[in-house]
Parts: structure tokens; C-alpha cells; sequence
DNA sequence: ACTATAATTTAGACTAATCTAAAAAAATAT
DNA sequence: ATATTTTTTTAGATTAGTCTAAATTATAGT
């Protein structure tokens, strides 16, 4: 049985071995998870005597495939209970965050199964992001984010990359949801900003905002 | 902030303290939680330093308001999960009370308000118990023990006073849930055996039994 | 290739929660 | 009332998770 802090150092490692490089690094694992890269260093060598990881001093470290199972399987948790916090509880996409990271550590195989049927299997979180299956498997959206959009061009916002509280407030006060049709209309080189129409509105993003949007066409 | 183990011992405390004494044993707290007596000293200090518990060594504990008011919280997540796991996700009532060890000690009063709206606002949980509102009342159904229930009359089983698994077997195996109108027809008084009528069938309970099960008339 | 900088690990300390064994206090029995 | 037993507390040790500061290794710049 994991402790709450593995579990945690496991999913930091899932999420951040996603993007390109084979090996996370200590630093990132201790940013992400807001701690010291001397205690990521010790739980490091746990998760590796577990065989969970596989950690080389000084260079980076990996999921084993136990290790993936379990981390994806964290992911698992945390999403359906976004859902579950949103459809059925009446949360907004902003205040679930917290609580999931909560609930994502509660231990019952049967609890997470019955949940599963209880939403009726969904695929994807209020985030967009996709939920992995029981064995990590998840379906992936073909997506684009919207900078990479030409003008005249129309998409469905499916994903959003930042979760954060203020970032999903700002979408919130500019009325974009997932499911939302966009329309790109124009791009500016100078910042990168974007011209995007809705059912809504017209309106100017930044490339801030921009970086952060994921489209299917 | 409270830990899990701190709340565990409030939640202790605040049972034992039902049954008539007044304060509450060192060696009852321990015995409830499986731990060990010197242990449950030194929380005993920590939590009187928080001013949740009045303790002097030696004088057993009770619980001060604040602490009080804490402890029933943690009861009526507890009992609101119970609900939940029953009525939505088809836990039977004899596999809850694990799931919902965990679930008690999750952090979000908005979490427990909605839940609570979501269940329609329950006053007793899959075991019969009153659920504590958010100043910690509840309504107290006026149950008799069987065993005090005169031959021949009826009654509707509303709560049970054990709740471990192998009694809510023993329950289910024999067709008796909460709701079920049982009819007293026999008591032996030689070993305080009871002979009952349900709908299903006629039977002999044990005193161990009957000492568990409370009944309205 | 050498040096400065950055990343990582090690060493040692701290806190929280637990335990065992011994000491102290309270309760009970004669 | 005293002795015995039980309960409770204290003292000291252990484990997990964390930290700071120092040492080590890797990386980058010239």
C-alpha cells in the first residue's frame, strides 16, 4: 500500500514524462510537486526499491511498468471525481481541482468501478483531459492548439492545458466552455494575440490565453 | 488543520462518550482505535493544547464544545458518504463503513453541503444512525432494544447498534434490513433467545443478536 | 580544456505518530 | 488499611517525510 506521498511523486512523474524527454528530472518533480529537490532525492530511491521507477543517481528517472499502471491509475481517480464534482454536484470547472487531489488518494478498487458506471464511463474530465481505462489506456483527441489554427479557420474547444483556479475563472468571465465553437479570425504577429469569434462575442485572446486552448477542427 | 489521526481520536471520543460517563477512558479511546494506550495519551495532550479536549492525566478526557462540534462533522461525513455509497453506487450496507473511513476525512465543506443536497438531505444512514446536521443535532428515532419488546408485539427494525461486517452478514443472510417489520412471538427466558416473525419467515435469534438490533413500535 | 554555474545528492536535524518497557497513580480485594 | 491489580503516564526508541546546508556531479560558456 502507497503512502499519499508516493502516490504523489508517481503522478508528478506520469504528468511531467509525457512531454518529450525520457527522464524527469529532480527539479521538476520538486517544482511540481512544490517541495525540495533533497526530499524528491529520497523518495526517489523508495520508489526505486519498490520498483516503481527505475533512478540512476544524477540522471533523471523514469516509470517502471507497475509504476505507470499505478500513476495512471491516480489519474484515473482524480478525473472521475472532476466529473463526478461537476455533474453531479454542481461544481464549476474551477473548484474541483483541490478536492480531486483529495479524493484521488481513497483506496477501493470496487468504489472507483462503481463511480465509472455511476457517470456512465466517461472519456474525458471537465478539463477535457482525457481518462485513462483501467489499464492507462485513454482515447486522445486529434488536437491543435488554437495559435497553430489558420484565419478564417473553426474549431470546438475541447482541452485546456492550465487548470488553475485563475485561468479557468478567466475563461469563465469571458464566457468560453469546452464544447464552445470558435472561429479564428485573425492573428496578429506583433504579440501573438487572436482574433476569435464566438456565439458569444468578438474578442481579443493573448498568446498567454492562446497557448491554452485546444481546438479539433 | 486537522490530521487524520487527530480526528480519528475526536471521532473516538466522541462515540465512548455517548454510553452515560462522563469522561472517557484512555484504554476505551485505544481499544476503539486499535492502538496503544500510551499513544493515546500523548494525543490526548495535543488535542487539549488545541483546546478540542478537556483532559487532566489520570481524570479521563471529554470533549469541549469546539471539539464536540468537530467530532460530529466528521460523524455526519461518515454517515453522508455511507448514504452515498449505498444509494448511488450499490454498495451493499455491509461493505461501506471502510470506504467511508476515508471519505470522512476529506477536506471541502462545500463538498459535504452539496453531497448532502444531492442525497435529498438523509436523517439516518444505511445502518439505522441519525445523521448529525451541521450544528451537530439529529433526530433521535425513540428505539427500543428488542430484548425489552413484550411477546407478541410488532415493531420496524430502524437501526443496528453493530456494524461490523460479519453482523451485517449474518443480517443479510437471514433476510433481516432495516425497514422490515419484525413481530416478537416468543422470548426463552433460560438464555434470552427471542423467536421472531418477518415477512420471509419465522426464526430464533440469539441474545448476541438481539442485543444489536433496535426497533420503533 | 577549464572554470563558473546549475542540478543533484548527502549528511544531519526536526516533527508527527507510533511503539515498548518502566514508573506512577488509581482502583479493587481482602 | 494495606497489598495487589489495573490503568495511565513517562521515557526513550523508531519510522516516514520533510527541511537546510554542505558536498558532489553535471552542464555551459569561454
Amino acid at each position: 500500500m502507497l503512502t499519499q506521498s508516493e502516490e504523489n511523486h508517481l503522478k508528478a512523474i506520469y504528468h511531467l514524462g509525457k512531454f518529450g524527454s525520457v527522464s524527469v528530472s529532480t527539479n521538476a518533480i520538486a517544482e511540481q510537486l512544490d517541495t525540495k529537490a533533497s526530499s524528491v532525492t529520497d523518495m526517489l530511491k523508495k520508489l526505486s526499491d519498490k520498483g516503481l521507477v527505475n533512478y540512476r543517481k544524477y540522471q533523471g528517472v523514469n516509470l517502471t511498468e507497475k509504476g505507470r499502471k499505478i500513476a495512471s491509475n491516480i489519474v484515473r481517480k482524480h478525473r472521475l471525481w472532476e466529473v463526478f464534482l461537476v455533474e453531479k454536484l454542481n461544481f464549476s470547472w474551477d473548484e474541483v481541482h483541490e478536492i480531486a487531489e483529495q479524493l484521488e488518494h481513497i483506496k477501493s478498487e470496487k468504489l472507483i468501478n462503481q463511480l465509472d458506471a455511476f457517470l456512465e464511463k466517461p472519456t474525458h474530465d471537465p478539463h477535457g483531459d482525457p481518462i485513462p481505462d483501467k489499464n492507462g489506456k485513454m482515447v486522445q483527441l486529434e488536437t491543435q492548439n488554437i495559435l497553430e489554427i489558420k484565419a478564417g479557420r473553426k474549431g470546438v474547444l475541447v482541452s485546456v492545458k492550465d487548470s488553475s483556479d485563475e485561468f479557468l475563472k478567466y475563461l469563465n468571465k469571458n464566457k468560453l466552455a469546452l464544447g464552445d465553437t470558435i472561429k479564428v479570425l485573425d492573428f496578429e504577429p506583433f504579440d501573438s494575440s487572436i482574433t476569435i469569434e464566438t456565439k458569444e462575442k468578438t474578442m481579443i485572446i493573448s498568446k498567454m490565453v492562446a497557448e491554452n486552448l485546444f481546438l479539433t477542427l
